[in-house]
DNA sequence: TCTTGATTTGACCATCTGGTCAAACTCACG
DNA sequence: CGTGAGTTTGACCAGATGGTCAAATCAAGA
């Protein structure tokens, strides 16, 4: 383990190669179901080279979950009380299903996470998820005193943004085993749109 | 290994008590991250004894799939082309969600399935499964075609009922990390009913 | 009751897996 | 170019895990 000094330039790129592979294994197979010996092979890494850089599996998984969480939450987050209500919806959702056609390991990752329980990230979903939510809501909520959206659960909006985008990375494989070679999320931009504009027009 | 005479009284029952420990334990930790011994335990059982009931973990688990699948399409299945269309559809969404409720294991255990590329299942999902979506898509597209409920992609109709349903069996944690107290099904059913109303009417 | 097939289990095995360690090697810098 | 810190690895270990087996126990019909 290097002294807490600043990363050289070899522990960054090792560092980070980890953290890709990682993605690509954890995603895939879920933590019980990806092994070291996998991620270090992934990362090009012998094993023992790749512990020395993260004290264990657990640790990888960590930082991996911690680092993604900004990035996975960045678009609810720029949810703009300011902005002109309708826009600001459909502005988001189509970002998370940008996300979902172009982050969909990340999607899964947290998915894999979450189905088993969320046993490693328990404590984010109860603070920093739910007060990022709990505040996005009220401001549907006052949106839609303002009469600039129809009267919905502001929860259950989100929670249906969330399912609908997400579906379509978690559950690709059964996605295109039904459309076939139709590309999934050429249909579902038009039908997610058409779904949020015809339910939020007051 | 019995012989493949008619299942004895005590093979009944300990095939039906292996299954249901299964699902438990399944659904919960996914295929790799349960154990055999996890799901003896459960059932009551010692680890040889469950082995004799059952070849293999692989073997559980392909039982537990295939025996549960009938049942988890089975709303989608009674969709009838002769009923009324609009509350057709609306009877389907409120089953789907129902199951959520009651049958949360079998919705996470086709999730963890599926999120890690369905490697058990990929058959039924581009056979059974895509008939039974076309053939349903077909009689939306019946509906539509008569003006009696709005034109939107049936797939896309198809895939966003199981993703709003589903979220709450298999994202439970997450959900109820952020509504608290707040029964998670008693808004998401009036929220979905208006949804779909909305999206649906012609 | 006796017999035979069904059921149950303790002991065991091979493999996998997360993790360790000491020794070897590389790199940056004085 | 020498040196000490940073990096890499082959060999290894302990525990977990899926699965086996022979021997013991049980159940039901003749």
């Amino acid at each position: 383990m290097p002294k807490d000094r600043a990363p050289t330039r070899i522990q960054k790129k090792n560092r980070a190669t980890i953290l890709e592979a990682a993605l690509n294994v954890f995603s895939a197979h879920g933590f019980r179901g990806a092994t070291v010996d996998q991620i270090a092979a992934e990362a090009g890494l012998s094993k023992p080279n790749l512990l020395y850089y993260f004290p264990s599996k657990e640790a990888i998984h960590t930082a991996l979950l911690s680092g993604l969480l900004d990035t996975w939450l960045a678009p609810l987050h720029d949810l703009n009380e300011d902005g002109e209500p309708m826009e600001e919806i459909l502005s988001y959702i189509r970002r998370k299903l940008q996300m979902s056609r172009e982050l969909p390991r990340e999607s899964r990752l947290f998915a894999n996470e979450l189905v088993q329980g969320a046993p490693r990230i328990q404590d984010a979903l109860s603070n920093d998820l739910k007060a990022l939510v709990d505040q996005k809501a009220a401001v549907l909520t006052k949106w839609m005193d303002q009469g600039k959206i129809a009267r919905v659960h502001p929860h259950h909006l989100i929670f249906s943004i969330w399912a609908l985008t997400q579906h379509y990375a978690d559950f690709d494989v059964q996605v295109r085993a039904i459309l076939g070679d139709e590309d999934p999320f050429d249909g579902a931009e038009p039908f997610i749109d058409t779904l949020y504009r015809k339910l939020l027009t007051p």
